[in-house]
Parts: C-alpha cells; structure tokens; sequence
RNA sequence: GGGGACGUAGCUCAAUUGGUUAGAGUCCCGGACUGUCGAUCCGGUGGUUGCGGGUUCGAGUCCCGUCGUCCUCGCCA
C-alpha cells in the first residue's frame, strides 16, 4: 500500500507514530513560519503540520484538490488547538515529506459548501468527480449503497435468488417508448433495452427459483422530468406460490428495515392500505401523500342544491365537484388564492371557486351562492370551521378535479410544512383497475397485460372491461411512486383472454409473446411479484426531490449526458455495418452564413 | 409538441427609468505573516453580458428568433 492509514482514522492513540497519508488537499493556511492542510479522503480530514525549513526550504505550493503523499510524524495539538469537529481533531502530522503525487489545476467551480450560491446542475455533472468530493454529495451515493446493501442481504435471508437477465431484448408494443439497438448481424432488425425485465422474471417462477431478485436498469424513451430518467434501476422481485398479502408482507418488512437502517426512523406494520377507488376520492391520485392531513371531499349529491350552475353543469357532463378544506386558511391573502388558482389552472380546471371565514363571516367570490341550507350542508361535509378557507374545483373531467385538487393538496402541504422531507408515510394503494380506457375508448392495461384480474371480476372481462378490479398493488411513499407489482396470471387461458380483450389478436400476441405463452403451458405455479423504484426510494431517503442527486451520472432534460457528451453522431462506416443511414433531416444543421 | 423561470468574470451574484470606462465576493497570480482550521491583511490579472437579428443618438436592460439548463402539462404498460 502507497500509505499507511486513511485520513479518518488518526487519533491521540497513534502519537509519536511515522504515518504515511495519502490524500486531497481540502484546504490550505499559510502562516508563512508555519503552514496547515487539511487533508481529506473517504474517511475523513487530518491536519498536516508544514514548517518550511524542515521541509528543506523549497516547499512546493500548494493547492485546493491536488492529491498529495504525506509522510510525518503524529503529534498531539498543543492545549487550545483542538479541533472537536473532527475525529482526527486532537492530532496533526508534523510532516517531513511532502509529493504532489496528482496535480490539479484551478477549479472550475467552488467544491466549499459553507457559504457560496448553488452550482447549475450541468457544471456538477459535467465534473461530476469534483462534486461527488464533497460531503453532501459523497454521503448521498455511500448511503445509496448501504440501501443495496441492506437489500440484499435482507432479501437473500428471505432465501430470494439473484439471477440476471438480458439487456438486449425484444421490443413489446405496449407500454412506453423502447430505446432501440440495430443489430449488426440481422440488418433490419433491432433489439430493445428493457423497459422492465417483466416477463424473464415469469419465466423463472415457471423454471421452479420460486423466489427471484434482480437489481436491474430499466430504460424508457420518455420525456423526463424531477423523479424520470431514461434509465433507472428497479429492484424487482418475483415470487411463487404467493398472494397479494405475501408479496406485500415482504416487502413491507424490508422497507421498514430499510427505513430503520438507513433514516434511523421506525415505520409501523402494516402500512396503511387504500383501494385505487378510496385514494382518487381522498386525495386525488393513486400516490397519496399521507403527511398531510388533508383531505378532499365529493359534493356532487349536494350540488341540487347550490345554486351555481357551474357545479351543476359539472355533474350534468359526468364529472365532478370536490372540495378541499384548508384550516386556518382563512388568513390567507387573495393574492396566495390567486396563485393557488393558477396552479389549479395548468391542469386543465377552469378556476378555482373559494370561500373562507374570518371576522366578517363567509366571504369570497363563491359566499353568493353558499347561503343558509347550502352553506350548512357543505360546511357540515367538509367539516369546515371558523377561519378555514374552502376550495372548490369542479369540472366536466373528473380527472381535472381530481389532478388539479392532488396538485393543490400537495402545494399547501409545501407551505403548511406538512411535506417533511424527515417523515416518512407510506401506504398501500390497491384494487387497480385492470384496463383504462384509451384515446378510442379501447381497453389498455392500466398496470400491463399479464396482471391477473380479480377472481370475483373475471367474468366481466368480456362484458364490463373497465369495471374489473386487477390484483395489483402500488408502494407509494411521501406521493411518490416507488414500487408497483401484481399477481400474473399464469393459466394460458386466461392470458389469451385479457390479449383479446385489449385488442391483440391471438397471431400478434404469439408474435410479441410466445416465450411467455409457451411457458405458461409447461406448468406455471401462481405467483407474482413487484418492481421498487430505486433511484426514487434513495432521493426520498436522502430528503431530495429529484432523482438526479441519487443518480452518479444523470441525464440533462433532453437526454444529454453531461459528462460524456453522448448521445453524439457515430462515424459513417458504423452505421453502414448495422444497415442504417440517417435520413437529411435529422442531421441537417443550418450552415452560417446561408440565405 | 405546449406553458413558465433562468442565462453578466472560471464560480456565486450586482448593475436605478434604456445613459459615462459592466462592479463585488470567491478562485487564480504576487507579497506579508509561527497556531490556523471558511486563516487574515495588502496588491494584481480576469468580460464576445449564451448566440443571431431588430428598435434607438445610445441596449446587460426593450422586441423577435435561436441555443442551453431547470420546473411543468401532454407522455411515462
């Protein structure tokens, strides 16, 4: 080894020993007669001692970042020199060889995390090895691998298998956009990254590993956004001979053991559980946020009688009127409801109707129309009390009422403090619908196609398509999404089924499926299994709102990596050897100077 | 594809109603200093105001376009 101990682990207990250091420069302080640096690794910061005339006078100098090899001896710090920030604090290396064995020029930013404004994303990532030399980011990525850590091994206690499965696969028509590969050796033909290895996983429960594991990055062509990247990685888990109440058993252990591990915080089992149906009804989405308390409320039974046709006109078109009580919100400025209505706005609702109540009683744009009986009846659904402020979204959709009320929720819990990014409350949302309607009014999987539907719903698959429940379960955490899974089906007969039901003919599926089906008719146990998001559990635990600082090398908005450059154009022989040429538009870039 | 915010020194930011030579901190370079730990003090270098066009006597500032970054709607079985 290069040096003798780590930059964290020197204390009073080495005095008096030679010690070689091998390390960063974290800072430097030249008192001219005598000299510091703090030198820093993994482990931890040592202060090294520098006197220029045992050092043989020409004492090189020294700068932020450069790697240095220090050889010294351990001393005590004099009385009053101590440093109980650090645990090397009662110590320094008075040293007598000083290398600069890595040279570092100027930095292009500053690595300081005391004082100095926020770096762009883009410069952090296109030098990403700089930034992840400081604390704050370094600890995201070690706790990052405790959570896989910890993972694993609560997992293969749990006798789970870890099998692997192919990065180039099959294109499947549902679901998001593939990222494709052209393939050398079959011009013409592509493979397909996985967008999840949901259907490898089935098969392993039909080969007989009874339970699965697999830490696996899964690619989709989308467009991204805060908790999005093209590529990300899934835990997925599938396991046979299992129900609803297995899966989710497991899984809640282990997450409250994560929990427990990595936040030091205790989440008590079981985790709430909602129906998909009680969740858009409480809170307007299937990802609840449960740390705030709020809630929202239907009126469309009390609309007959509010006179404001606006909501009576909602419930003519099939949708909605709902409303969501913010206490105390009764201070609130119009200018705060103006914003609040904005935001209701960029979901498709056309206002946003409010009343609230302070000294003088009910005022506000919609206090006209609520008087006495109506008054009374929507105070008494909404619990509403003096000083409250009510807000009111109806709408024709029911999913801009219930969008536009889940975006509202979420933005008053970000100003109440109720979004602690300290808590954690996950919960249960179950009983998904099995198919959603598309844009032609078809059945699509509302989870995918090998999802069993609900045994007391099965023999409505055919006459009432959008009216059968599936046997799936999604993991949310603080409204976020972090795992989704199901019971398969496993009996080929009924798989064929759902594919007719959503369209595929039985000569496409045996085109995008056969492995699948084949499997199936070759002995297939019931199982099933789920997928947790990562890159989202991480960024909840680390208390961040973007998966990029979760992610080592993460991907701008358009897909660009900043470090590397890609995507970037390959050289015309590649693409003759795969059998692509690239259509003039894509490439053509406006030359100066032109027109 | 749509909406919004931002883009000024290597970095973080400022620049009054459109008005003189675009400033400060930090970094870097030089100097002073024997106990600092965000060392301090003195001096200095550093600018295509993202890019292109327009309005104007005059543009960092106003207008149009474009590029980039971030947030977001659509999209994401």
């Amino acid at each position: 080894m290069l040096r003798t101990q780590t930059c964290g682990e020197l204390t009073a207990k080495n005095e008096g020993e030679t010690t070689t250091l091998i390390g960063w420069v974290d800072a430097v302080r030249d008192h001219g007669g005598v000299g510091f640096v703090d030198l820093r690794d993994r482990y931890g910061r040592t202060q090294i001692t520098l006197n220029p005339e045992e050092l043989g006078g020409a004492a090189p100098t020294l700068r932020s970042e450069q790697v240095l090899r220090v050889i010294g001896t351990v001393e005590l710090r004099p009385e009053g020199m101590r440093n109980p920030k650090l645990t090397t604090g009662d110590i320094e290396v008075r040293a007598r060889s000083v290398e600069i064995i890595g040279d570092c020029p100027p930095l292009p930013f500053d690595l300081s995390e005391i004082g100095g404004g926020e770096i762009t994303d883009e410069l952090r990532y296109r030098y990403r090895f700089l930034d992840m030399r400081r604390d704050s980011v370094k600890n995201r990525f070690l706790m990052r691998s405790d959570l896989l850590h910890q993972m694993r091994n609560f997992l293969h206690a749990e006798r789970f298998v870890e099998l692997e499965t192919p990065v180039l696969t099959k294109s499947t028509p549902e679901g998001a956009r593939d990222f494709l590969v052209p393939s050398r050796l079959n011009h013409g033909e592509f493979y397909a990254l996985p967008q999840s290895p949901q259907i490898f996983k089935q098969i392993f429960m039909v080969a007989g590993f009874d339970r699965y594991m697999q830490v696996v990055r899964c690619f989709r062509d989308e467009d991204l956004r805060a908790d999005r990247q093209p590529e990300f990685t899934q835990l997925d888990l599938e396991l046979a001979c299992v129900e609803e109440d297995d899966v989710i058993d497991v899984v809640e252990r282990m997450v409250a053991h994560l929990i427990r591990e990595i936040s030091g915080v205790t989440v008590t089992t079981p985790f709430p559980r909602l129906s998909y149906e009680e969740a858009v009804s409480v809170y307007g989405t299937d990802a609840p946020d449960l740390r705030s308390p709020l809630r929202l409320e239907t009126l469309d039974d009390l609309v007959d009688r509010i006179p404001f046709n606006i909501f009576t006109g909602a419930v003519e078109a099939g949708g909605q009127v709902k409303a969501l009580r913010v206490p105390g919100g009764g201070a609130w400025s119009r200018k705060v409801i103006t914003e609040l209505e904005a935001l209701a706005k960029t979901y498709g609702a056309g206002g946003l109707a409010w009343v609230k109540t302070n000294a003088d009683g009910w005022v506000g744009p919609l206090s006209r129309f609520l008087e006495g009986e109506a008054l009374e009846l929507v105070a008494e659904r909404t619990s509403a009390e003096d000083g409250d402020l009510l807000l009111f979204v109806a709408d024709g959709s029911r999913g801009v009422v219930n969008n536009a009320l889940n975006a509202l929720r979420k933005e008053i819990a970000r100003r109440e403090g109720h979004a602690d990014p300290a808590k954690l409350a996950p919960c249960w949302v179950t009983e998904f619908p099995l198919f959603e309607s598309d844009d032609e009014g078809n059945p699509t999987p509302c989870h995918h196609p090998f999802t069993s539907p609900h045994p007391e719903d099965a023999d409505r698959l055919e006459s009432e398509p959008l009216a059968v429940r599936a046997r799936a379960y999604d993991l949310v955490l603080n409204g976020f999404e972090i795992g989704g899974g199901s019971i398969r089906i496993h009996q080929r007969e009924l798989q064929e089924r759902v594919f007719r039901r959503i369209g595929l003919s039985s000569e496409e599926a045996k085109e995008k499926f056969s492995f699948l089906l084949e499997a199936l008719k070759y002995g297939a146990p019931p199982h099933g299994g789920i997928a947790l998001g990562i890159d989202r559990l991480a960024m909840i635990l680390a208390g961040d709102t973007s998966i990029r600082e979760v992610i080592a090398f993460p991907k701008t908005q358009r897909g660009g990596c900043p470090l590397t450059g890609a995507p970037g154009e390959v050289a015309s022989a590649q693409l003759e050897e795969i059998g692509l040429s690239i259509s003039p538009r894509a490439t053509a870039q406006p030359e100066p100077g032109a027109d």
